[in-house]
DNA sequence: GATTAAGTAATTATTTTAGTTACATTAGGA
DNA sequence: TCCTAATGTAACTAAAATAATTACTTAATC
């Protein structure tokens, strides 16, 4: 996001972007479709195509970047589920579950005091 | 840490532990060595050994056992190191490290709220 | 001294994540 | 109209992270 910022009104392939984090442009794609389903991007096919940003970065905070490409969830859970017998294993799942939304919540609070223009400028300043 | 509590004085064996979460004895006693690390239980070895609760429930912040157990991070970075050619690449990581702080700090503040007390009464409710 | 438990190292298995290849689809421009 | 450059997407492979297992050492109780 912070590259496509800099390009402003241009647009960005897959693969520039991709060079930039040495990876694969497809898995900045996926990546893509994700930040388009959210409305922080557009893209545009064909040649001269690309991702664009849809919003100034003023606009943007991390919370929605964040929410738009991970799906909750900060602690990660068991694989297994826990015994049925055992009164914490019972009901453990709702209660956690409460506590994730509790600190999810924080999470989002604090990420969407800072916006994608906040990151360009600490960018900038090195 | 609940099934811990609902012991009390009692101590409680890797095996009994893994049996509530259904997972093998050494994935919790690995589990059990950070939490007495963070000074949250002891552990004692021979026969009628195992981990015990150091302080009451009411004492001990969902905090300290998230800090114990997850060496902060909340968001996870790719692999490999970006492009230093790339203007973002080149310092983006200063930046999310600071960004990480900021999301660590909050989430931590969140969960010093919450008691391994609270944490029971809610396992009783259901 | 037998037994029961933690501590721990080494290994294997599983799951998740990332990367790759290939191709269909769309759009722009000569 | 055809060529080219881009996304979208499926299928597959590779790599990394997690979890599980085995086996053994150390410690404590009876």
């Amino acid at each position: 996001m912070a590259v496509l910022a800099l390009k402003k009104a241009n647009c960005c392939p897959s693969s520039s972007l991709a060079e930039t984090v040495n990876t694969n442009p497809v898995v900045i794609r996926r990546l893509l479709i994700e930040l388009q389903d959210a409305g922080l991007i557009t893209t545009l096919r064909g040649p001269h195509g690309g991702a664009v940003l849809k919003r100034k970065p003023e606009k943007v905070t991390l919370r929605e970047i964040h929410s738009a490409v991970d799906q909750g969830n900060i602690f990660g859970t068991h694989p297994n589920e826990p015994s049925q017998e055992c009164p914490v294993g019972k009901s453990i799942a709702k209660v956690m579950q409460r506590i994730q939304d509790r600190a999810n919540r924080a999470l989002e609070q604090e990420l969407a005091k800072i916006t994608l223009a906040d990151v360009l400028r600490d960018l900038r300043r090195g």
